[in-house]
DNA sequence: GAAATCGGACATTCAAGCTA
DNA sequence: AGCTTGAATGTCCGATTTCC
């Protein structure tokens, strides 16, 4: 498959200026209950041309190879030990590679040692480079009543000039441990049109997607505040809306898979 | 509402094929 | 020899279903 990532320009062992702070692992640590995702965007292997790259462990447990659940290098692993099932948690076994298995003739190259595309419409898909990554984004104020989970108190951050409701983002210093696309927030009252997204599990904790801000549902700020202090790495990317915004689908936001499933599941045992 | 299920998108691996 | 390609293989997201 063709990667639309060009390697050469990046560096993927030189290190990347502290956009976050330096207790974030880079993997999932194993250190209950700080089984901490990377923020994920701090890393430049996360980035393709701004669409944040998902990681996978290289060999997931029997349990959650199963059960296709994300899994971690640690064993057990977070899912094995939430669920109590800790002395099961084994890896799983990967099959060999098969060898001698012959190929096509390849697809002619230009002159620099690309492959050609021969497929009509087919170009690279750049992605706007603008695109909001967490952990790299100038943080955007929180939307009313939204606050990063992570908070604690309010700062002495104004934030004058806000026509809406005065709202001063709180600091956290606290390393964010969830998904990478999720973004943890606390929100008492959650703006009506965001509400499809509360998979709460508290009343007033939960996730948003972070691409809802990749699909203008989150407008820029009207006013002049551009940036916010370092010192907010993690504020949540969601903006302080003068109007309710339309409330945002799945299909809206990167969600919309068609035909994703079958009306019957398909017997896929290949054993 | 939470947990389980599972289709399929996406990531990774690595040998075959290609090129300098 | 080293690089590129792309099929094989694996991970796990997220919609849907099932359970309590």
């Amino acid at each position: 498959m063709p990667s639309l990532i060009n390697n050469s320009s990046v560096d993927l062992q030189s290190p990347q200026p502290p956009t976050v702070p330096s207790n974030l692992t880079t993997t999932l640590s194993s250190a209950l209950p700080g089984h901490v995702y990377h923020f994920p965007g701090s890393h430049p292997a996360d980035q393709d041309g701004g669409r944040v790259k998902r990681r996978q462990v290289k060999n997931a447990c029997t349990r959650c190879q199963k059960a296709c659940k994300k899994c971690d290098d640690a064993r057990p692993c977070l899912r094995c030990v939430k669920y109590g099932i800790s002395e099961e948690c084994v890896d799983s076994k990967r099959k060999e590679q098969r060898r001698g298995v012959k190929r096509g003739p390849y697809k002619k190259r230009d002159g620099k040692g690309r492959a050609v595309n021969n497929a009509q419409g087919c170009q690279d898909v750049a992605v706007p480079s603008e695109r909001l990554l967490p952990g790299h984004y100038v943080p955007p104020p929180p939307m009313e009543g939204v606050y990063p989970r992570h908070a604690q108190s309010s700062t002495t951050v104004s934030n004058s000039g806000e026509s809406s409701g005065s709202f001063a983002p709180p600091s956290y210093t606290v390393p964010p441990s969830y998904p990478p696309h999720m973004f943890p927030v606390y929100a008492p009252h959650l703006p009506e049109h965001l509400s499809g997204f509360r998979g709460f599990t508290s009343q007033h904790s939960g996730y948003l997607p972070t691409n809802i801000v990749n699909n203008n549902l989150c407008p820029p700020r009207p006013d002049s505040i551009t940036q916010y202090p370092t010192s907010y790495p993690y504020m949540s990317p969601f903006y302080l809306y003068a109007n309710p915004a339309p409330k945002p689908t799945f299909d809206t936001v990167g969600g919309g898979l068609e035909g994703k499933r079958s009306s019957s599941a398909a017997d896929n045992n290949d054993n």
